[in-house]
DNA sequence: CTGAAAGCGCTTACAG
DNA sequence: CTGAAAGCGCTTACAG
């Protein structure tokens, strides 16, 4: 470590010029003669000065970071979405900071304030819970509105005043019933997560939408609630499989859930998986390797943070005007059945 | 959005008190009485007052931020690993500013101008780059001095004077060889990435190590090297099947490299994985649960996370006090053979 | 093209 | 226990 808390008046001083000119020479290069630009340029690096980002924004009022809150890192749907973000960013030369709310409403709460105390120049923002169903979206509302600075939803369409970027799971899940049925398939189960959440809703809602569309009789027998998580995913498949009424097909609402499916199918079978005909939201990496086919409604979870993070770069440059709501589609890829 | 720019003036006014007074109930309540106190509480919460971070930071000349630099986001070692590293600055009420540098000199560099000019507390920190193999360790050296912060490296030892966190790969590789040669091969591949890498070398190292320890006589004909991506692993297994001169074991170096290995035999050998044995290094998500028996070395990215962050908490209470250099171990994990 | 000065929103010795 | 004032490191009208 090395004490060196260089600022603007060491240059200012060391060139023979104001603070206001080296300033200058920062912001508007264009505006110093020449001589006296390259002069200071050269201190500058001589010196190693870095500007203070922090005195910056205050006196700017402004800010060069936006923040981004997702449910969890580790799951790689996220760190794709992440990584998506960050192209975007970086090409505008804004840093990110990071939060996770691990699904829990206080956090994410915590999560908010401290985006507010940094006062970021915008949010990318996946709520943690659904707050419409919990009947306080109105104080989360104002609790965005708070922040000053605009917001895009992604993922999760719980009914925000902002712009919004999501997949069309409604319609993803309504169309993997009818390749099911298409296939002959008359029997089929769902394996959804957490009853409240507005996930589970749409994509439990796409499961009714395709069976009516098919003309089958909606049963209950046939719908596994869990928690999105891969050991709700196992657990629940478990049940199912020690099941006198069994379906003959089966389709699991996230990633974690087609995990923990999966693994409970491969115990049973000893790394059979063709015990149910299986189609799972979200693409799992390795299967298309491993010469299993794994059907599944593949969601680009890059896609989807890039595109929300240029939404939000737009709606930067021009705070005004309707929000948009983009919704992203989400191809059913199926090799077999 | 609202404009609510309620500054501690704001506050001060309404309570009738002077702004250092409202500073003391953020800062240092106790010394407030209590009457005062509570009631500038009160407007606070009223006016939804949230003190900005860029004027603390600037007046008591700190931060709140920790850095984070890792190569990229979307390798899922980096995502637990990530996910260790926050759960411990959550903990400290610190934020997280984060970077990837794609494993490229160049925008590593920014990534650490970036952390310099956002005056990060503190930074964790993967290189991009063998910078010791480059023969640029003293200038990176010199560019971490300047940041004037606590750096903890991870994951990978190249040389540099601070506190650094990484695994044993080098004897976790000479173990494997020596698992390979205990199950009887003598012909036993290594598929590395990157020839300059330090994750190279100390893993290459590691298996002429075992070689040795063995007394087989090294075959260069078996070492295949590619760079640590999926694609990579695929076209040298490939490339490593279609010799004459086959190898009964393989090693593959990274999990990127091991999951293009894995893609390229499945597709020849139609999803049988016994066309050779192999052992990866790190686990790869979902073989355990497929009933396909995975052999590796585990290394645990969260628990690299966590620990790197400790260190990195310790070291900014005392920031002085000789560097720790922290070895993790990672067992090799095989079920089989 | 350049400088002096005020201001951004805080904190903290200092004096009371 | 509390207030007035200086200072953190910048930017930017304003005047020249």
């Amino acid at each position: 470590m090395i004490k060196s808390n260089i600022t603007i008046s060491d240059i200012a001083e060391r060139a023979g010029v104001s603070k206001a000119t080296v300033s200058r020479v920062l912001n508007t290069p264009d505006i110093v003669e020449k001589h006296t630009r390259e002069k200071v340029i050269q201190i500058m690096k001589e010196l190693h000065y870095s500007p203070s980002q922090a005195a910056r924004n205050l006196s700017m009022k402004s800010s060069s970071t936006i923040g981004v809150i997702v449910p969890e890192i580790s799951n790689t749907f996220f760190g794709e979405l992440f990584s998506g973000v960050e192209d975007i960013t970086n090409k505008n030369n804004l840093s990110l900071l990071y939060s996770s709310n691990d699904n829990d409403q206080e956090s994410d709460y915590k999560a908010l304030d401290m985006m507010k105390m940094q006062r970021v120049k915008g949010l990318l923002y996946i709520p943690a819970v659904n707050y419409a169903g919990l009947g306080i979206l109105d104080k989360l509302q104002r609790k965005l509105d708070r922040l000053d600075c605009p917001v895009v939803c992604m993922d999760r369409d719980i009914g925000l005043q902002c712009d919004v970027v999501h997949f069309d799971d409604q319609s993803a899940v309504r169309k993997a019933v009818m390749a099911l049925v298409d296939a002959g398939h008359r029997k089929i189960a769902i394996i959804i997560g957490e009853k409240e959440s507005i996930l589970s809703i749409q994509r439990f809602q796409g499961y009714l939408d395709g069976l009516e569309q098919a003309n089958i009789t909606f049963d209950e027998d046939f719908v596994y609630q869990g928690t999105y998580t891969r050991l709700s995913g196992y657990q629940v498949t478990k049940q199912m499989i020690a099941q006198k009424k069994q379906p003959t097909a089966v389709i699991t609402c996230n990633n974690l859930l087609s995990k923990g499916y999966i693994q409970a199918v491969c115990e049973h079978t000893n790394g059979n998986m063709t015990l149910y005909t299986h189609i799972g939201l979200d693409e799992i990496d390795m299967m298309n390797f491993l010469g299993i086919p794994y059907n599944c409604i593949q969601r680009d979870a890059y896609e989807l943070g890039r595109s929300a993070a240029e939404l939000l770069m737009r709606r930067i440059e021009r705070p005004d005007g309707v929000y948009q709501h983009m919704i992203l589609s989400s191809p059913l890829v199926h090799q077999t059945f």
